[in-house]
DNA sequence: CGCGCTCTTGATCAGGTTCAACATTAGTGG
DNA sequence: CCACTAATGTTGAACCTGATCAAGAGCGCG
């Protein structure tokens, strides 16, 4: 994989920092407040394909998502990589090396033209112990997402891949259109390896389930989901 | 095992209350702090096989393990068990629910005799802003916990089972003795829901490994590891 | 238009599950 | 402390899901 310096730390404009107010651990605060909070960061923009970090690194910044999206990923130890998830505008990550002073376990990869803001551990220290609140949005945050990533391991010890997959669609659902067509936000190989499978696997259960009725596949990798509920419980 | 008198709901005593000091959230804090905290908590007792909480149930405490273990488990979607982790003195759990103010996900059952601290949201939340370094330990504590899951899905995603159950292993050998010999500390069914797989293939692996000259088992759940590097890249 | 990709489909194969029988351990009460 | 019972762990054999390898189809992009 070819690696490419990030455009050199682009100084920085107003309108790239107004990411922070769109961030839920930011967003309650006031304007002056905010202000504050804008003063400590920074913000870079990368190309698709650059990485923000890699795994083994040392850090010292929280990176939260203006615009564009960073992918999340994993190798195994024996060298594998496992997509853990996927960033959007507003969310966070680092939260790792910077609250535990280690490095990075993941690598994160702009997945198009992506624009980021960071803060610094001693920046964001002062920010919460000035402004407790953050504290709390944190908190939920991460248990939020500690939650996601326990489901996911419940489901890969106790699910078939079919069910899984079968599962995914239906978490999907909740973004999908009045006719109950979602778009895949991934590659089907990125979808493979989310969901712990192989991309042929994922092409041949999307054929199962649609033999079973319960979803359509349509053009440019959308689908049209028929039966939600049968989606959770295949027998 | 040695005591066996039920102590449901006793009020609690300074003793009991006494865990928090234990506890790496507020071990930081000086006596007359920690006094504070004691204020707050309240204590109980459970019995081996009683639940402290059940996934569906809202709740506004954090709990943490005094004495005994808890065993934290989740159930799938379609009602297959799947063991998330133990807690031992000094973990906490309940976080989701509490800073979410959503329902627990989860089931923690005691393993023994085993007796808890518990703190209300509001008093914990009285805390945080009181103290904001007690969010940060928290926060610690929650990115290491979230990173340990995810080290989870790669395992399973990416490996197979006899190397998850090596890199099970290996993960103990820090708390081996001279002799290189570990107990295992989850029942066999228990390490089976946890690495993902059944009790049957969990005998077949630990002795194929044993035949690869890479541990021994001996009596007692114990186990000597003859080779930890080995035991981190099967073939 | 043609060269990369990603995606699909097919055939084979292996790892792991399941079911069943047996062995061992732990827990209980005499 | 031993005997009995239930629960947990082990071993064997058949089966099945999903991975792998290989080849072809579709798609996006220069």
């Amino acid at each position: 994989m070819e690696y490419k310096e990030p455009r050199q730390n682009q100084s920085c404009n107003h309108s790239d920092k107004a990411c922070v107010s769109l961030v839920p651990i930011f967003n309650h605060l006031d304007t002056e407040q905010m202000n504050e909070v804008m003063e400590t960061v920074e913000s870079k923009a990368y190309d698709k394909g650059e990485l923000v970090y890699q795994a083994g690194e040392p850090s010292n910044v929280l990176t939260i998502v203006n615009r564009g999206s960073l992918r999340i990923y994993r190798l195994s130890e024996t060298g594998k990589e496992q997509l853990v998830r996927v960033l959007k505008p507003g969310d966070f990550t680092g939260e790792l090396a910077l609250f535990n002073e280690t490095e990075h376990e993941h690598f994160a990869e702009a997945m198009q033209p992506t624009s980021i803001c960071q803060i610094k551990r001693e920046d964001l220290q002062s920010l919460l112990v000035k402004y407790p609140t953050i504290s709390l949005k944190i908190l939920q945050e991460l248990s939020s997402r500690l939650d996601q990533s326990e489901q996911q391991v419940t489901r890969f010890t106790t699910e078939s891949t079919e069910q899984r997959l079968a599962l995914y669609l239906a978490d999907l659902s909740v973004q999908a259109d009045d006719h109950h067509i979602v778009k895949l936000p991934l590659a089907k190989k990125d979808l493979a390896s989310y969901i712990g499978t192989t991309p042929e696997t994922v092409s041949r259960k999307l054929l199962d389930l649609e033999e079973k009725q319960l979803i359509k596949r349509l053009s440019g990798s959308r689908i049209q989901l028929l039966d939600e509920d049968g989606l959770l419980f295949l027998d």
